[in-house]
DNA sequence: TACATACAC
DNA sequence: TATGGTGTATGTA
């Protein structure tokens, strides 16, 4: 891609220009603003829930999870850089003092209940996107209220706060994508309102990170920064070339990222795609130990077919990931549904059996294809159930192509070891961030830096760890040649 | 259909 | 000692 974009930075792109603004226009003309919409995002979830439970935890940095993954932490955590997705002993070593706290799901389905009980008030069909997040169309319950959207979104806050004594934050806009970036705007405890209007929107979008549009992760934010394209209004100015660079659902995207378009529209029930298992263990090589842990996972596979009702699937997959963190995935497809666990796992070891000899520190397995999903609706009802499904079906977030059209030259080596001797020697002054010397504990450098400053780092420090790791093992994987295909875009874009 | 990636939560 | 699990979507061949 980098390189067809060196071919046309330079074109005269005037009818491609023309072309876009045209198609522009007559989406910012079918703009719908009629809509108001919510998203609520509980604070901190599950170490909130831990923090009610014993109120002591609120005074010391703390997080939920395991040494191997953190789900969330504490806001005192924070400001130590411990963020959710992180490994436990890593969050350790910025932070000693870090108390972990395990996993109680059944507290965090119990308050999510209550909050949704709460949200089924305002809006029946509200739309849960996990225990701490939800949408909600405000539009029919404003209509009979005199309520401005802000006081009813407060009110829902506080009722939540005295129904659990949690704290939530919400967005409110015209639209899905614009109300869940709202929502972190004042976290926590806090919300934010973008008026349904059209200017208000383009002056929001028009600064706004492409990072913070849901569906725009860390690779895309590359891939557009190459391009120059760093806020949604950029992509304004860039609107030729990403049109030439893009597929057409990518492009389409950047042009919903531009005009500030989401859905309005809660698609519950689409059919389910797939349904699987993995798990992660230390490195396993010997067949028979695969074999069996292929037994282990379809047995959990079958009783979650059962739980789940689903007839089976014609697809059997695999995934597995290698003790190098290179990651296979084979599949086969059968003509009829495959459902009993014995004829799941014989199917998987002839899968498995194949990549042999192999070591590997994760094995997941997974059934695709499914059945149609039979409901028990009669006559009109099952047609307006279908109906509903197309519909929304053109509104979801769109990625874009991340593989470059030309192979990539093998790296110079660049050998760098993440420090494994860790230090953290951060100045906890937790009630005034201040700027303090601190020492990066994945770079090592010193630096003078505010909490917020030092968290940046972190995160850029963090990914280029990550992408270093990833273009050593690329380097080491050589050998076996047809590896060769595998991540040209991180070559591309991280170099 | 098969596979690799990216992403959300 | 130590970097998760489940599901969706897209691009490409």
């Amino acid at each position: 891609m980098i390189r067809q974009y060196d071919k046309i930075k330079d074109m005269d792109l005037s009818f491609e220009t023309k072309l876009v603004d045209h198609k522009i226009n007559e989406m910012d003309t079918g703009r719908d603003l009629t809509q108001c919409i919510c998203h609520v995002d509980m604070d901190a979830f599950y170490a909130s829930v831990e923090e009610l439970d014993d109120p002591s935890l609120k005074e010391i940095p703390m997080a939920v999870g395991g040494m191997h993954m953190l789900c969330t932490s504490n806001y005192k955590a924070r400001q130590f850089g411990v963020r959710s997705a992180m490994p436990g002993y890593l969050a350790l070593k910025l932070c000693p003092q870090l108390k972990i706290i395990p996993l109680h799901f059944p507290k965090y389905r119990a308050a999510s209940a209550k909050v949704r009980a709460i949200f089924a008030k305002y809006d029946p069909s509200f739309l849960p996107m996990s225990l701490d997040e939800a949408y909600l169309n405000l539009t029919n319950y404003l209509s009979t209220s005199e309520l401005t959207p802000e006081q009813l979104v407060q009110q829902i806050r506080d009722e939540i706060q005295q129904e659990t004594q949690l704290t939530a934050s919400a967005g409110i806009a015209a639209n899905r994508m614009l109300a869940k970036i709202c929502s972190d705007f004042n976290k926590p405890n806090g919300q934010y309102f973008l008026p349904m209007e059209r200017e208000a929107i383009m002056k929001f979008t028009s600064n706004l990170s492409i990072r913070k549009v849901s569906g725009v992760g860390r690779v895309t934010e590359r891939v557009l920064q190459t391009l120059d394209v760093k806020t949604c209004g950029d992509i304004l100015h860039r609107r030729a070339i990403l049109y030439r660079l893009l597929s057409p659902i990518s492009f389409q995207f950047m042009l919903k990222c531009y005009l500030g378009l989401g859905s309005t529209n809660f698609n519950l029930e689409s059919d389910r795609k797939s349904i699987s298992v993995e798990r992660t263990f230390s490195a396993l090589s010997k067949p028979d130990d695969l074999y069996r842990k292929v037994d282990e996972l379809a047995e959990l596979l079958a009783v979650d077919l059962g739980r789940n009702q689903i007839q089976g699937g014609k697809t059997v997959g695999i995934k597995l990931k290698l003790t190098s963190f290179d990651v296979r995935v084979r599949s086969k497809t059968y003509p009829s549904y495959i459902s009993k666990k014995e004829d799941i796992a014989r199917i998987v070891k002839e899968l498995v059996q194949k990549e042999l000899p192999v070591s590997i520190r994760l094995m997941g397995i997974r059934l695709s294809s499914l059945p149609p999903k039979v409901d028990d609706d009669h006559g009109v009802k099952k047609y307006f159930k279908k109906r509903k499904n197309t519909d929304a079906g053109e509104e979801q977030p769109r990625k874009i192509s991340t593989v470059p059209s030309s192979p990539v030259s093998v790296l110079t080596s660049t050998s760098v070891t993440p420090d494994t001797h860790l230090t953290a020697s951060i100045a906890a002054n937790e009630n005034a961030p201040s700027i303090v010397a601190v020492t990066c504990p994945i770079c090592s450098r010193s630096l003078a830096l505010d909490n917020h400053q030092f968290n940046q780092h972190l995160d850029e420090c963090l990914n280029k760890v990550t992408v270093k790791a990833i273009l050593q093992q690329q380097q080491q994987n050589q050998s076996p040649p047809q590896d060769q295909t595998q991540g040209r875009s991180l070559l591309d874009y991280y170099r």
